[in-house]
Parts: C-alpha cells; sequence; structure tokens
DNA sequence: CCCATTATTTCGAGGGTCGAAAAAAATAGT
DNA sequence: ACTATTTTTTTCGACCCTCGAAATAATGGG
C-alpha cells in the first residue's frame, strides 16, 4: 500500500489515454474522450503534452466527409476531429526470442511497424554464457544495421526465452535450451543498447499476443499452454499476467501426472511435460524405454510424421498421442480446480496433433462436481508459436515503453505554450 | 485501466492512514509521518476528517515521560505526541462462521474488541434454503440482543463458510455441510441488518488470520490448508487474498492425485480428499471400500483415536495417515511447480496428525530440479481452525468497513474551516 | 457570406499534497 | 518564576490535477 500524490493522478490517467491510442490508432481527441471517460479539458492538457513530447503527431486532415470519422449517415456537419497518432519516430523496441538452437529478433517503430527482422541459428546448448548474451547482442545489432530507421532511439529490449527467469526479469534461472543456470541476462544487454531489457518466459509472450489477437475469445482469463521442446504456460487471471511469485514461469509441464512414472527432463518422474513434451510423444510412439530421455530432438516434421503414423492406423502412435491427451487434460483439471476454468490455448509444434489428442484431453478433464461445469471447456490451438512470441514479446516491449516514457519527468520545457 | 481523480488520491492516502492506525493502534500523527511517508501536513489533514467523522479518537494524554512514548532513553523534551486510536464506538462488524452442524457468530467493536459471541450447533445437511439463512439471522440477533453495546451501528457483515461461493460473495455456489446449491445468503442478511454481507471461503479467512497473527512468519506468499470435514485451501499470492476466477475458492483438495483413484465425496475419484480428508483417512484406517463414500462423520475425536492407533502400531492406521500424507505432498509438488514455493499451514482437525503424515508430505514433495529448491519447504501446523476462521472473518470485516466508509462521501459539511 | 453545428481550447473553481513558517506544549536551566 | 530549547501540530501559500462552462476554431449548408 502506498500513498499517492497529486501528479500520480496525471500519469495513471497519461497512460490510459496512451495505451487508448495505441489499441485505436489514429483516434481523436473526442473519441478520446469518450472512450475514456475523461473530460475533453483533460484530454486536451495530456494529448497536448504527448504532442510535445513527441510520442504523438496530429494526422493530416482526411476530409470531413470521410466515412470512418461519420459512424452514423450523416457527412458530419461542424469542425471536423483530428486524429492523433502514434508517432513512429518517438522510438524503437526490440524483441529478442531464444529458442532450441535458433535466435530471431524484431525491431518495431512506436507505432508498431516492423523495421527490422532477422533469423539465425545457433547451438544453444553448447555455447558458454558470456557467449549467449553475445550472441543476442550480436543478432540485435545485424537487425539494426539493415534497417534505415535504427537511428531511432532504442527505448526497450525483450527477452522472450523458452525456460524461467527471475520475477524481476534480469536472469534466465533455468532452459531446457541452454546449458548454464542462473544466466545474467539484462545487464549486458543494457549496457551495450542503453535501454531497459526484460526477460521474460516465451509462453507468456505468447498469450500476451492471444490477448491482443483475440481479446474478445480469451476474456480476461485464460491460459496459453506452448507445447513445444518443453511445455510452458502463460496464464493471464483477472487481467493480466500472472507469473509465478519468485520465477516469471507457471510450469504447467512439471506438474505430476503419474507418481513415479516416466522419466522427465527435469529429472523427476511423471510430470507431465514426459507424456506430452515432444520428446515425450515421440518416446512413447518409437516404444522408448520410459526411464530413459531420448537424446534425438524431435522438430516439427517428426512430430507430424508421428501424427500421421497414428492416423493410418500406427497402434503406439496413436496410443502416444491419447496419453499425451490424458496427461494434459489431467494437468487441466486440476488446474482448473484450482483457479476455476478459462479457456485455453494450445500452441506450437505440439498443437499440431491437438485433434489426435483433444478426445482425450476432454475425457480426462472430465466433469466437475462442484462449481463450474468442465463439460464445455473451451480449447483452441494454434501453430505458429514463434510468431506468437514475437508478436507477444513486441507488445510487451511497447507498453513497457509506454511506461518508462511517462515515468521520466518532462525532459524539455523552453516555450511552455506556443501554439500560434 | 480506470481514469482517476483528485479526490482518489485522499482516498487512497486517507486508506494508508487507516490501516496504519489499525495495525499500531494507538498511534500518533508524528508516527503516521513516518510510517507512512505522507507529510505532517497531509497527516493533519486527514486524520483530522476522521476525527470530525468520529472513526477516530485522540487518546488521553498520557504524560510525556512514559516510556512507550520514548523509544530511546531520554525523557523527551519538546510537545509530546498525542496518540490517536480508532474509536471503539464508530461501529461493529460481525462474523458468521458455518461449519458442519454448528453456525457461531462474532461481534466487534470498530477497533476490535470482542462485544459478543455465540455458538449453536444446528443440523446444516437437513436445513432448507431459507431455512439457513433463517438460522444465520438468528443466531446474529441473539449474541446482538446479550451485548450492551449492540445499539452501534452494524456496518459489516462476513459470513466465512466452508464451500465455494462466488466471486461476489453473494451466495453458496456449493458446500459439503448443506444439500442446497447456488444457495443466496447475502441479500437476506443484507436486508435484515442493514449492512454489507460478504460471503467467503474459511480457508481464506484462516490465511487471513494467519497473515494477522505471523505476518513475518507467512510473508507476501503463503497458502493455508485446511484439513477438516473436506479439505481446502486459502491462498495469499504476492500480499493479496487470491481467490479463485469465477469463485472465492481454490481447491486444492479436488486436484487429482490418482486417476480413477479412491472416491471423493465430489463425486469424482482419486482427489487429494478422498486420501487426506478426514473421511477419506479414516476409511483407509478402518478397511472400508475406497469406491464407497463413508456416512458416517468424523470428529477430531474419532482422528485422534485413529492417530493414536497408528502410534500405537496400527499398520492400516499408519498407511491411512502416510497415504495422506503422500496425497498432501502431490498436491503440493503441484501447486509449487505452478506457483513456486511458499510456506504452507496445515490447519484443522486433520492437523493432529501432522506428525504423522510430515515425513511422506516431505518426501513425496521430493526435490526440484528446476527453479527453486523444494527440500526445504516451510511446513506449519495448528489446529485451531474455528478460532483462526472467526478471527480471520472479524479482520476482513474490518477491513471492508474501513473501505466502505471511505467511499461515502462527507456526510456533513457546514462550515468547513472552523477550528477557534 | 452568414448560420448552425461540432471539436478543441481556455479559464476559473475546487480538491490534493507539500514545504516552510507559525503556533503549541512540554522540559531544562537559571 | 521565567525564559530558552525542543518537539509536535497546524496553518498558509505554491503548485498539480480534473472538471464544467464559456470561448474559440473550423466546417457544411443555405
Amino acid at each position: 500500500m502506498t500513498i499517492s500524490r497529486s501528479d500520480d493522478v496525471r500519469r495513471s490517467n497519461q497512460r490510459v489515454i496512451l495505451t487508448a491510442v495505441r489499441s485505436r490508432n489514429p483516434i481523436s481527441r473526442t473519441e478520446l474522450r469518450t472512450v475514456t471517460g475523461l473530460s475533453a479539458a483533460t484530454v486536451t492538457a495530456i494529448t497536448g503534452e504527448l504532442l510535445e513530447n513527441g510520442l504523438l503527431v496530429e494526422a493530416e486532415q482526411k476530409g470531413n466527409g470521410d466515412a470512418a470519422n461519420a459512424p452514423i449517415g450523416v457527412s458530419r456537419r461542424g469542425r471536423p476531429q483530428v486524429s492523433l497518432a502514434l508517432n513512429p519516430e518517438a522510438a524503437n523496441v526490440a524483441a529478442i526470442i531464444l529458442t532450441l538452437n535458433r535466435v530471431s529478433v524484431a525491431v518495431v517503430d512506436y507505432s508498431g511497424n516492423v523495421i527490422a527482422d532477422m533469423s539465425r541459428s545457433v547451438d544453444s546448448q553448447t555455447l558458454g554464457r558470456e557467449e549467449i548474451v553475445q550472441c543476442l547482442a550480436d543478432i540485435l545489432v545485424s537487425a539494426l544495421a539493415k534497417s534505415t530507421a535504427a537511428e531511432r532511439p532504442l527505448r526497450q529490449i525483450t527477452v522472450a526465452v523458452q525456460g524461467v527467469s527471475d520475477a524481476e526479469g534480469t536472469k534466465i534461472q533455468w532452459s531446457p535450451i541452454i546449458s548454464h543456470r542462473d544466466l545474467e541476462i539484462a545487464n549486458g544487454l543494457e549496457k551495450k543498447f542503453n535501454a531497459p531489457v526484460k526477460v521474460t518466459n516465451d509462453a507468456t509472450m505468447i498469450s500476451a499476443a492471444l490477448r491482443e489477437l483475440e481479446p474478445k475469445r480469451y476474456g480476461q482469463s485464460f491460459a496459453a499452454i506452448l507445447l513445444a521442446h518443453g511445455i510452458g504456460m502463460g496464464l493471464y487471471l483477472r487481467g493480466q499476467t500472472f507469473g509465478g511469485i519468485w520465477s516469471s514461469a507457471t510450469e504447467f509441464g512439471h506438474m505430476c501426472y503419474i507418481p513415479n512414472g516416466a522419466l522427465c527432463r527435469c529429472g523427476r518422474h511423471g510430470c507431465i511435460e514426459a507424456y506430452a513434451g515432444d520428446y515425450g510423444i515421440w518416446r512413447a510412439a518409437t516404444g522408448g524405454d520410459p526411464k530413459v530421455m531420448p537424446t534425438r530432438n524431435i522438430d516439427i516434421s517428426v512430430l507430424s510424421d508421428l501424427a500421421e503414423r497414428a492416423k493410418q492406423g500406427d497402434k503406439r502412435a496413436s496410443k502416444a498421442f491419447e496419453d499425451a491427451g490424458a496427461a494434459l487434460g489431467h494437468g487441466l483439471r486440476n488446474l482448473f480446480a484450482l483457479l476455476d476454468p478459462f479457456p485455453v490455448a494450445f500452441v506450437g509444434s505440439g498443437a499440431i496433433a491437438f485433434d489426435l489428442m483433444e478426445p482425450m484431453i476432454r475425457r480426462s478433464l472430465g466433469l466437475r462436481n462442484i462449481g463450474l461445469s468442465h463439460s464445455d471447456a473451451e480449447l483452441y490451438s494454434r501453430i505458429d508459436d514463434l510468431h506468437l512470441t514475437q508478436m507477444g514479446a513486441l507488445v510487451t516491449a511497447l507498453a513497457d515503453c509506454d511506461k518508462t516514457v511517462q515515468s521520466c519527468r518532462e525532459p524539455v520545457n523552453f516555450e511552455q505554450a506556443n501554439a500560434g
């Protein structure tokens, strides 16, 4: 519980305005007034400040008869509204995604246009501690070098990684795709690029992207479950990203499905991931020993082959997918018992076989006898995990950028009022 | 994201002051200044308003040499601080606890002194819908009738019930101790007593009490697991009560331990409660069929008999407690995977045998290989569940009362500034 | 070219917090 | 007894912020 001051009000309302502009870019002052509920006077004051700071620009007049501006019928009468838009030139932000053996980066301007984009394969498992940070820095430098808009200041960097970062977003506590623990990431990059860096979990970024893409479908509470080299989860609860207490991750994949069951990569037995992770499915489908970790890296083509075989009638393969579904359903049942039911999106290579798993997921989810029913669980699937991760990381970076922008006190103030 | 106004600042700071007074009752303005970080001027303004409203009173002078007021040595020099205290007369709040076959109530004044207290046995399972509400109302009326301080206005009622209430706190969605679903509670009581009513979960109230009693031990994130006729959980995460999304409850007891395992009261199989709930332990210890629900009500004496037998070497009994521990540990492992480890208090009649269960809880919790270690899990136990529930409900009622008090606009405002 | 209409800006009013100065209320010392 | 010193509270003016009302700006329609 912290005390408030008068200017906290301004900060808060400024943020409301900024996110309203972001969601409807461009938007007129009048629309802002109705959307936010602030008075016209306040909208003028706040947008005036933002224009002066260069975060917003006035869009060129589009003529009053413009259909877009005239919601209902008439070719409007009075003074036309002038649209305000995010100023692309205000800043750039970057997202760096570290996945198994691949690092990719995207840079967008302040209004969200992609201005650079790059991807590179690396041997993430064998890189040394410093090499990893170096590698992330290198690719960002290269990407920026290719862009003409790169001289705009970089104001925020989000690093999304498959694994667990600390709650502060400075380091990777553990990740299946690198061989180090407690790997400090943020400091090095912050110094190099002179911008705030936040290290976070890829599944969480996916949930951010889904929320951006389909807010209606996913609502205030939902989960994105990433079925890839491991199983991750991004949780949104009551409109807020929900990480762990100490870390950024909610380790859905490492909830226990069968006590003393199949060996999981985490070293314990019976985790959901040991049955529903790509290696778990492959192990089961190829008759591997459940007490031994497969060494092979399973990519999406292997998984889709397996799915194909299952559909052709391969008993072992289809059993593997069913078991995976059962494990996932079991986990969801527990999750729903704990937090109440919510929509779930399955994302990533594993989602390619969602149709094979769904019946068992639903079966194992079962009905709920107390509280809300599970029978109509909303389950969705999509495969484009990298795309979503990137998008989520960019959206998050922009939101963080908005936050930092407003916390920095008035950078310039010659000539306060000077319009004509 | 909502917009702020200037007076939101006052409201927020007023609340800061009020909770500071509550936690240190009585407290001087100077102490308030240092504790909250507000300026002396603001403290004067806010406390002035609260004094005028009758929420606070100035304590009588205690003399300046008073040791309590002079933190370090000296018999202080200057103007003495004057202590402000919550005005007991400002209001009363009540807590009504509905447990298996018993309903109890406590009323405290605004400063937290108990002014009435009553308990009554009822046959909760057979009461009709209206009878239940009537019964809660009756006992509160009787308790108030006995008290001399009852004419003070009742400003808040918290109803704590073993079971699931909706997120708004108006009704009981489901409870093992009554035979109805979606039982509307709040409306009836609100009309009868003309005070806001909040229906909540008993385990959540226990967590509120623990937080009040031992804030150091439990910190910002912890769980209270109530081992009674069923198994409930109250979760505090990052300093906030965490209920479900739609309901008030996090149903720890109905997470699945063994797929298709023992029959649970909820109608499904293999829930943690089916092994670690009182009836589950009793069923296992007496060799009952795990697929059949025991009809007997297990009270604490039965449980302590079983524990005694286990300690005497009764194999079946000690196995029952071990299985219960395994089930609880399994659930905690999943919870910790999801949310990261935190301290856990086991409360209620089941905690009487905590020593018999703890080894298996820890064994089944195991070590954690990713993220934080589980090996040093902080587990505590205490048996006085009813006492804690009551205390938590009262604390919650007082906090809610503070909230409503401040949302009511200035009741009087003749003569704004009028000191001399 | 003037009017009706809609969008924005300007201008107090009213409410908040803060720091500095003033007032209050004790104690210490002579 | 009385003054100086010390510490707590209150008062006062400066500065922020939002809001409603009035003023100003910018169009389309006659």
